[in-house]
DNA sequence: CGAAATATTGAAGTTATTCAACTGGAGTGG
DNA sequence: CCACTCCAGTTGAATAACTTCAATATTTCG
């Protein structure tokens, strides 16, 4: 697409930052010029991630966070040091590692779901210049609660059942997707039924089923990995209509 | 006790902070003589809640975060603007009010469950402060991240079962209380199980109903509120060994 | 003290899981 | 190019886990 190739060439002669989409959602968001200039030297940019590879491990050093610019990655969790449970999906914009900076050790791995390019941000380095430029450590804040924010979403979960929990995952996906530029209706499922159900608390033979009940009742439609939501009023408004709990 | 009496005598000749029990886990962590000072002519502090009173509420604007002194209280979302759900339980040393800050409005209810006294400590103050103290700043941003690790604990119950669920919340309070130098062992409820069945994903019957599995078991000792811990080794094991999932 | 809230327990009902069989699609090698 | 294999996904039937409804007991608090 010719506009991603002049910003690209834009960014050459002057900031990466400046002139990369994820600008305003990232942490330079309210930098004036200058320190822009500054925080773009601080960052190594464009880091490859191949598909199945690991950006970082559990218990693994705290170096650096990353902000992801294009692809899609899960982040996991070990629950007793042997079940994985998939903790999160990332994608565009998204800041990753933050968990980290508690106890310098990452408390999650990070891996690719397809080939991916993140932007390394040294945490050391942006501690630095956060002290420096207070607009950037208030971005860094604003990062961290709405990460806080998103959690306490995910506590939501433990009082639905298993379609609401879907509908949720979809409805967020779905958002996400347009947030980026992608199509809210036609989403591209990097992740297995397996990744989804461990992400739900629900198995995947679970999630095979409400989606097959969902395409039923008309809200979607199925094709594999591939699901194109077709109603999606009645999708949002299939979380809330049980009064339970 | 003698050396509480004496802290706070000292409190009044120099800083609340350096007097403050809480000060190794609190904002002020880290701080020398000078830097606490100036952090503690910024917070109001010692704000009095009662019992059944809120500290904030959904939607209000952020004016402060507060650090807990004493008591107890909840935090509680709304699912789709009609259920309620307990997002996390507070004690003494826990920061509350920082999911505000991505939005500067509140996300959660916050109310006391017994006669509270909070540290209020004015949001913007604290910001401008953290540009002059590097420390401050560090600590606030280790808190945060903090926040954000024990939210994924709470995904992590969505792959568990009653039983686990509860062993897991049994075990955490029990840590907690520890570290506030309360008894490890001898659990006062402060919260009814309607609202421990809320934070977990269950109903409050299923808790009834575990709690007395336990007590059968020979694990806890069960008297209404208060639940003393007989067998903290297995209480622990029980997380881990289901295979499922 | 006494009303109201909270907690316990049983039985029946519902939801999600388990186990198992089967389908379909992507990638590999003959 | 086709056959084969492997992995992901779907679906059915039986089972287990949790919830619901209801009756009763206990605690809390004004």
């Amino acid at each position: 697409m010719a506009p991603r190739a002049i910003r690209i060439r834009a960014a050459q002669v002057q900031s990466a930052c400046a002139s990369c989409s994820l600008q305003e959602l990232c942490l330079p968001a309210g930098l004036n010029e200058d320190d822009l200039g500054r925080f773009d030297s601080l960052i190594n940019r464009s880091r490859q991630v191949k598909r199945g590879d690991y950006l970082y491990r559990i218990a693994g050093p705290l170096q650096s966070l990353y902000a992801v610019r294009s692809g899609f990655l899960k982040s996991s969790m070990l629950v007793d040091d042997r079940r994985k449970q998939v903790a999160g999906f990332h994608m565009m914009g998204d800041l990753l590692g933050v968990g980290a900076i508690g106890t310098g050790k990452h408390q999650c791995d990070a891996a690719a779901l397809e080939d991916s390019d993140v932007c390394e941000i040294p945490f050391q380095g942006l501690e630095d210049l956060s002290r420096d430029v207070p607009a950037l450590q208030r971005q860094f804040n604003r990062l961290m609660s709405r990460e806080i924010v998103r959690d306490h979403g995910v506590m939501l979960l433990l009082g639905m059942c298993a379609e609401e929990r879907l509908a949720v995952f979809l409805v967020n996906l779905s958002q996400r997707y347009s947030a980026c530029g992608d199509s809210g209706t036609q989403l591209n499922l990097r992740m297995t039924r397996d990744e989804i159900g461990s992400y739900l608390g629900l198995k995947f033979e679970t999630i095979s089923r409400e989606l097959s009940r969902m395409q039923k009742k008309g809200l979607i439609r199925v094709k594999g990995k591939n699901i194109e939501i077709e109603d999606p009023k009645r999708l949002r408004e299939l979380f809330g209509e049980h009064t339970n709990r």
